[in-house]
DNA sequence: AACGTGACCGCACACGTTTGCGGTTACGTT
DNA sequence: AACGTAACCGCAAACGTGTGCGGTCACGTT
């Protein structure tokens, strides 16, 4: 029941002239008179005319639109990335369809069809974890639309990417451990099947060796859940008295560590120091504050929109694809402020 | 430089006949011969071709996209609003054109033009914080553009809303802390310009009249953040050391409060116990875990959705607008289960 | 032979906008 | 009177799609 919006043809309708003079006029073209201006003008405020995006993108085959597809939009990193795009977007010109795949493949696939459906200029995606094919995504590129992959890339397919140097930041972690005095700091690690947790692995491994500290296996704990942590922690604690620090892979891990190491009297920082990974508003909220790895989604979502713009605009279809490595920083708080035991 | 994408009419070309068999064929039309629907859908598979929304937008005057204006993505709650919408978007073959005002008015202004000109079929829309002139939102329905809005609602636009009912929340919130036995309740409050910090002030009051608990205008403290928290906190508490049970206007604020609480000795839940407001995944994290009156952003989104997708199908544009709001529900963590002391 | 009847398909228009090109004035110059 | 020249404006096509209407066959019936 939506009612006509009015178009350059009504005003031309009212003011008795042609549709081609009232665009003219509106663009502020020289062969239109400025009493016509001035009138179509007026109009055109007093009634309130929008210019039919539609039918621009249709007459100019751009839609100004970008295409994103997200995993899931509850979730501070991905709602960080979201921001970021969205911002840039806007200072661009660019509006955003947005899609949320829920981590299912099939929905995926569906999402990529609207958005080609709805010819977006470009697509950003971080692609969900049931995904294995990537047809759906080759499709983009096939048909000259450029897509850039953020944090969760297709390593398949030859594009734009923007992600986090995932050993380097478990590297500085590590570090930063060591130089807070630790020598026996364990590392409870995400399955290693998945990129990060080859990474972060590599990262801490890097950072013992180049301290002259032995690496031992014993001290890596499958566990990257708060319920995992729950159950495995204690019994590994346990097993393990002689550890001073703790790398977790993700914060939600580290807190629930945290809480595991105080739970059986000990205390953090003093004796384990205790540093998560990727910088959400938990660990602000942890007792004690958690130092953590920086995952800067809003510099992601900025970056990963920029590379698709660049190649939006630019003329000549340049296949000089580049993947951006955010660098790590480190947030520190007071699960390692601690006093170095010597 | 993108490349012209597929339409019906290369299909035509192609196979020597009509657009319109073309169109026809696809949509299983009983005019067209078994044969050449075969060659149609053959070559359409093929060629990858997909219908272009944009063209049908245009013709049908109905572009299947709603449009959603949200003070910012990168909050628990709105990123939870969102992820509802989308969903049920998705289910109902929806498009999500979404926007940030980032609590600017200017901003949102211009987020409403881009919503006009792209002819969305529906407006939902959460106002920021800087609006306070609602012209531009006034013309979606001047417009016939149905419009709804959610939790920061303008009342002086009558049309649907959804939002929570914040006294009922807060009454149950204080009764509950009543129940588990206190007897001197504070209420750590918002300003009372905004509604929610009258509704929630006012549930704190119908609580303890009901249960016949004087109400002491002194236990009231303005403090909605945290940072706040930790500079009142504690020379409030040092006053009013007969405090036993806190009410606090959102989750930051009660656990900020209970850090303060513990820094000076005391014990949550068992001296004060402690709830807060909107349950957001911090109330998890804290410690000890703190009960909270949930604030169901999902469903504010999907309700939201469900009111807007109503009117937009609707054939007679019905004016019976109505104003949903959300029954409240207390999640019961540590942070009040205790002994009651009698 | 003339006509009716299906079966199948194309023409043309509409949606809103831009733009190359051509057209129509009015006015001034020879 | 004839022509040139601005100044101003409209026609028509194009973007991709759907659909009412009309058209063209082949085939069968009288």
């Amino acid at each position: 029941m939506k009612s006509h919006l009015v178009t350059i043809k009504d005003i031309a309708k009212v003011l008795g002239i042609s549709v081609s003079t009232v665009s003219r006029a509106l663009k502020n073209h020289p062969d239109i008179s400025d009493e016509t201006k001035e009138h179509v003008n007026e109009l055109a405020q007093k009634l309130n005319y929008k210019p039919n995006a539609l039918a621009l993108s249709l007459r100019n085959n751009k839609t100004n639109t970008i295409g994103v597809i997200v995993p899931e939009v509850v979730h501070h990193f991905f709602s960080s990335v979201i921001s970021g795009i969205e911002d840039v977007a806007y200072d661009r010109g660019y509006n955003v369809l947005m899609c949320q795949s829920n981590e299912s493949y099939e929905r995926e696939v569906i999402n990529a069809t609207t958005l080609l459906s709805n010819r977006v200029d470009g697509v950003l995606i971080s692609v969900s974890k049931s995904t294995f094919n990537f047809d759906h995504l080759r499709n983009f590129l096939n048909q000259n639309i450029p897509m850039v992959f953020f944090d969760r890339i297709c390593p398949d397919i030859t594009t734009d990417r923007v992600i986090f140097n995932d050993e380097a930041g478990a590297f500085m972690a590590t570090e930063h451990l060591i130089n807070a005095g630790c020598k026996h700091i364990a590392h409870f690690a995400a399955p290693l099947n998945l990129l990060i947790g080859q990474g972060r692995l590599a990262g801490y491994q890097r950072a013992l060796k180049l301290h002259s500290i032995p690496y031992d296996p014993s001290l890596i704990l499958h566990c990257d859940t708060r319920d995992d942590c729950r159950i495995l922690a204690p019994d590994f604690l346990a097993l393990h008295p002689e550890i001073d620090g703790l790398f977790a892979v993700n914060d939600s891990t580290a807190i629930s560590a945290m809480q595991q190491i105080q739970k059986i009297g000990k205390s953090v920082p003093d004796d384990i120091a205790v540093i998560g990974f990727g910088d959400g508003p938990n660990a602000l909220i942890a007792y004690p504050s958690l130092t953590t790895v920086e995952q800067k989604g809003y510099e992601m979502g900025m970056e990963a929109i920029s590379l698709l713009l660049q190649k939006i605009e630019s003329e000549t279809n340049l296949d000089n694809f580049q993947t951006k490595m955010l660098p790590p920083s480190i947030v520190i708080r007071e699960s390692t402020i601690r006093i170095i035991k010597t």
